[in-house]
RNA sequence: GGCGCGAUGGCCGAGCGGUUAGGCAGAGGUCUGCAAAACCUCGUACACCGGUUCAACUCCGGUUCGCGCCUCCA
C-alpha cells in the first residue's frame, strides 16, 4: 500500500522491515484530564492504519505510551491532594473506557512512562556517553542538537529556522542553545516526592525521551511506523529521532505518519469558545461512540476535519442505512456459502485499493455505499432473494473488521411492546387502522418504530 | 520572518486533465391501507485573475481569504 511519509513528504509503497510484521508506535495520551475529540481523532486513525495492515496480511505490533509524569500530571495531582499515581490512575481508566466506547481496538503494549525510567536514564547515559547531551550545573541534563547535523530532517527546519522563541521558559537559560531541549528535568520544589535517582541527580525524564526509551524497548532500535498530531512534528518527533540515531547510530523509524487536527462547527477548539468537547460531553448529548467513530474517520487523516453536530446526525443516518442493509442481507442469507454477486466483488476491490491510496477512507465509504444501493436492487429484483448472501454476509465483516463500524444497537422488544404489536398486527387483520395507527403511535413515543414488511411487523428502537 | 496546508453544490466530504464520487438534508415518483424502508429521477459545485492545452475543478503563475507548526498541544 501506499502511504505518505512525512519524513520524505511524499507517497512510498509501505514495505515493513521485517517480512508480514509491522512494528508500530503510536504517541499516547498525557493522563491528567479526559482526552477530548481531537485526542480521539487521532486513536481512530491509528486504529483504522492498524486495521488496514492486519486487514492486508501483517501481522502488527502497536505500542501506545501512558505519559503519567510530567509538568501537568504533577500540578493536577498536587491540586487534587493525591499522590502522582493516583491521580493519573483515574486518567488512565477513562481513556481506555474511551477507546472501548469508540472500538478501538488494544495495542500491544500500552507502557507507561513511570515504570521505565531505568529504561530512559540507561538512554540519556549513552547520549552523555557519546557526547550527544551535557549536563547543566542544576542537574539537568539537554540535548545538544548542533551535535546532530540532521536535526531537522522530518520538521524540514533549519537551525536558522529555530530561534528563541516567546515560549520558551525563562528558565532555560541552563542551556548552550535554546533548542536544545531536555533530556532530564533536575529535581525542583513543585515536583514534590516525584524524582528518581540518576547517575547525575536527582529529577525526572523529559518527555521526548520517554517515547524514544519506550519504543526501542518493544519494538527495536529500528522499526516500521511511528503516527501521532501534525503537532508532534516538531518538536517531539524530531527530538525522538536525533535521541534515538545519537544514541544507537541506527534509523529509528522507516515511516512516519500524521493525522490532521479537527476544529469544531468551523472554529479551533478552545475552551473561551465554548466547544471544546470530550468524549463524555458529545456522549451525553446522546451520541453513540459508533456514530463519532463514524464521523472522525470519514474525512481523509491528512485534511482537517470540521466536526459539527450535522455531522453527527449524517452519521447516524448513514449508519441506519448500514444497519438496513446489513439486516437485509442477514435475512437472506441461507446454509449455502454461494458466490459472491458481481457487484459485491467490485465494492470490495474498489474498497480495498482506496484503501492502499494513503488510507482514503472517504473513497472506501463511497465503495461501501455503493454496494448498498446495488444490493439493495438486485435483492428487489429479486423479489428479496440474494444469491451469494453468504458470501456477502461474510464481506461485510471483513470490510468492518476495518471500519470497526459493528452492527447497530440491537435492542430486544420487551413484554409490552411484543404484546403492541399483537394488538397492532390483529388490527390489521381487519383493517382497523385506525386502531393500527393508535399502537403505531404508542409504540413511536416509546421509542419504537415499526415498519410493516412482506415478513409482517418490524421494529427498531430509535434514538 | 521560516516551513507547510487549504478554499468543492444547503451541510459534511473525495477526486481526476475530457467520462455519476459518496453521505446527510431537500423536491418529485414507484411500492404501501397510511407510514417507514428500499428503489428511480432531480442540483447547471469546484475562491478570484491570468497562462499552458483540442480540453482545467484538476497543471503553472499571481491575488484574496483561512489554517497549522517554528520547544513539550492529537
Amino acid at each position: 500500500m501506499q502511504i505518505y511519509n512525512t519524513l520524505s513528504r511524499r507517497m512510498e509503497e509501505f514495505a515493513p522491515l521485517e517480512a508480514g510484521r509491522v512494528r508500530f508506535y503510536t504517541c499516547g495520551p498525557t493522563v491528567y484530564d479526559y482526552a477530548h475529540i481531537g485526542n480521539y481523532r487521532a486513536y481512530v486513525f491509528e486504529d483504522v492504519l492498524r486495521r488496514t495492515l492486519k486487514h492486508f496480511g501483517w501481522a502488527v505490533t502497536q505500542v501506545m505510551n501512558l505519559t503519567d509524569v510530567d509538568d501537568k500530571t504533577i500540578r493536577g495531582a498536587k491540586a487534587a491532594g493525591v499522590p502522582l499515581s493516583e491521580y493519573t490512575r483515574r486518567y488512565k481508566h477513562a481513556f481506555f473506557a474511551d477507546l472501548k466506547t469508540l472500538n478501538v481496538e488494544p495495542a500491544e503494549h500500552y507502557p507507561e512512562a513511570t515504570a521505565h525510567v531505568p529504561e530512559m536514564i540507561a538512554l540519556v547515559s549513552a547520549l552523555l556517553e557519546r557526547g550527544y547531551a551535557y549536563r547543566s550545573d542544576d542537574g539537568s541534563v539537554y540535548f545538544r542538537i548542533a551535535a546532530f547535523p540532521e536535526y531537522g530532517k522530518l520538521a524540514h527546519l533549519d537551525r536558522e529556522g529555530l530561534r528563541p522563541g516567546a515560549r520558551v521558559a525563562q528558565d532555560e537559560y541552563e542551556k548552550d542553545n535554546a533548542a536544545d531541549f531536555a533530556l532530564w528535568k533536575a529535581w525542583s520544589p513543585e515536583d514534590g516526592d516525584v524524582a528518581w535517582d540518576a547517575p547525575w541527580g536527582r529529577g525526572r525524564p523529559g518527555w521526548h525521551v520517554e517515547c524514544s526509551a519506550m519504543s526501542m524497548k518493544y519494538l527495536g532500535e529500528s522499526f516500521d511506523l511511528h503516527t501521532g498530531g501534525v503537532d508532534n512534528i516538531f518538536p517531539h518527533h524530531e527530538d525522538e529521532i536525533a535521541q534515538s540515531e545519537a544514541a544507537t547510530g541506527k534509523p529509528f523509524v522507516k515511516y512516519w505518519m500524521h493525522c490532521a487536527h479537527l476544529i469544531v462547527e468551523g472554529q479551533k477548539m478552545s475552551k473561551s469558545l465554548g466547544n471544546f468537547h470530550t468524549l463524555r460531553d458529545v456522549l451525553e448529548r446522546g451520541y453513540s461512540g459508533r456514530e463519532i467513530r463514524y464521523v472522525l474517520l470519514a474525512a481523509h487523516y491528512r485534511q482537517p476535519l470540521n466536526f459539527t453536530f450535522a455531522a453527527l446526525d449524517a452519521a447516524r443516518a448513514a449508519l441506519g442505512r448500514l444497519d438496513e442493509f446489513r439486516q437485509r442481507v442477514e435475512g437472506a442469507a441461507g446454509p449455502a456459502p454461494g458466490v459472491l454477486p458481481e457487484w459485491a466483488a467490485a465494492c470490495r476491490a474498489r474498497f480495498d485499493g482506496a484503501l492502499r491510496q494513503d488510507l482514503n477512507m472517504p473513497e472506501a465509504l463511497a465503495a461501501l455505499f455503493d454496494m448498498v444501493r446495488a444490493g439493495h436492487r438486485a435483492m428487489d429484483a429479486a423479489g428479496g432473494a440474494c444469491p451469494g448472501a453468504e458470501a456477502l454476509r461474510e464481506l461485510l465483516g471483513c470490510l468492518d473488521g476495518v471500519l470497526g463500524l459493528g452492527a447497530g444497537a440491537r435492542a430486544d422488544a420487551d413484554a409490552e411492546v411484543e404484546g403492541l404489536l399483537a394488538r397492532r398486527r390483529a388490527a390489521r387483520e381487519r383493517k382497523d387502522w385506525a386502531e393500527a395507527d393508535r399502537v403505531r403511535a404508542r409504540l413511536a413515543a416509546a421509542g419504537w418504530e415499526v415498519r410493516d414488511t412482506a415478513d409482517g411487523q418490524k421494529v427498531t428502537r430509535r434514538g
